[in-house]
DNA sequence: CAGAAAAGTTGACACTGTTAAGTTAACGGT
DNA sequence: ACCGTTAACTTAACAGTGTCAACTTTTCTG
């Protein structure tokens, strides 16, 4: 009686082909706003509501597309550093890579971080959550092992020092592509300098005076 | 024959009131699509287009409402430091009062860097770039000040270290507004250990092995 | 080949930004 | 006091948008 859909590859071969396209159309014209349902479907030959058989909003739409982002830069920064064999030099080649990458492809680096609606970061995808987490996860590995063949300093834990090369990095990126370094700032310098930064004050380990310097400032201003 | 405008501060009064309105607007609901002319005009009691009389159009709208952002953090940095003699503990001041304003205010933080469309990236108002040059300058003179006095490192120039910070700051909470670090990370132990890391690096002079590793990964693949 | 269900189409609704034309209100000169 | 000029504002209209409900067409299964 009932049937099966036509077939359930086809169905997401499909689903891809059209993320394929709203990929295309959002890093071609830039921004979200320009990216529509009805541009994207008349550009795939079909009526204006036809993507809505594969993607129940807009929104489903995006996070598909951002989780496809994330990806893609896992891709990218394992692809570039898988060869490397000293765990202290593969986290400098994440960390370059995952810069590189970012610069590269504005559009869809932005799609990872902004743009994000206060509900959607509420609740992403499970597709988008996990390859948020593999991504992280390859930085957190590699600075396991390296605590672990001794080039890396052991007294501060892998998840907490990759989030922090993770901010280092995003930062650059986000700004760069923000323009604000503008004024004849080349990123490749900053870039060697923030990796260096993070590296050298890694070694460092924290003293009493660092907690006691942040309790200081908690108070500050409050008018709206 | 011809005649004076109304009168000249009465106007800009008017412009002010449509920026308080739409800074209203923006940060209770949430988003810039959420902000429209429409809903913004029938908030003061007037009609749909009246507002284009004093923003050309919402791009304009928006850019004023970033420059004032921009001013608004300046102001809470320059509030919560302004007393603090040694360089060195207003440096890290600075940064806290950073991190913890933008995660305050996370529509409004957003505002400054993210949904910037390609165009608007190229040429900001120039009040924008003032704003933001302010901002920054805040932490540039602190620094220089600090390497006078000895408390922070000398060889190395205030631009690029406030840059840094920058990164630093700008990176948590971007990455924390994105609603990345959750599964139990709790925000004020990352600044800290963050905002010391940068410190300690800083310390640090680079030699030459940090940017012969730079140079080693410069080729990244480039499959689409 | 029939019938069911999926895929795709069309029409409609409530929005949006933006422009053009028309209306009202405030000022300067006589 | 009045008139013209001009700013401020309103209204109508256009081209888009996301989204849903009602259709039609296609495709597979019994």
């Amino acid at each position: 009686m009932a049937r099966k859909p036509y077939s359930e590859d086809a169905r997401t071969r499909r689903r891809e082909a059209i993320l394929d396209s709203a990929m295309a159309v959002f890093e071609r014209e830039g921004g979200l706003e320009a990216l529509s349902f009805r541009k994207l479907a008349s550009e795939m030959g079909l009526s204006y509501s036809a993507p809505y058989r594969y993607f129940r909003n807009k929104d489903e739409l995006v996070n598909a597309l951002r989780a496809r982002a994330y990806r893609w830069i896992e891709a990218e920064m394992h692809e570039a550093t898988k060869d490397i064999a000293s765990p202290a030099e593969r986290l400098i080649g994440l960390a370059r890579t995952y810069i590189k990458s970012g610069l590269q492809r504005p559009q869809r680096y932005a799609l990872l971080f902004f743009n994000l609606d206060d509900t959607d970061v509420a609740r992403h995808s499970i597709e988008f959550r996990r390859a948020k987490h593999d991504a992280l996860d390859i930085c957190t590995r590699v600075i396991a092992q390296g605590q672990k063949t001794g080039e890396l300093p052991a007294h501060i834990d892998p998840l907490t020092a990759s989030h922090m090369f993770w901010i280092g990095a995003h930062g650059l990126v986000s700004l760069e592509l923000a323009g604000q370094f503008a004024m004849g700032r080349d990123v490749e310098t900053l870039t060697t300098v923030v990796i260096h930064t993070l590296r050298a004050g890694m070694q460092q380990k924290m003293d009493r005076s660092d907690s006691d310097l942040s309790a200081t400032f908690v108070e500050t201003t409050q008018h709206a």
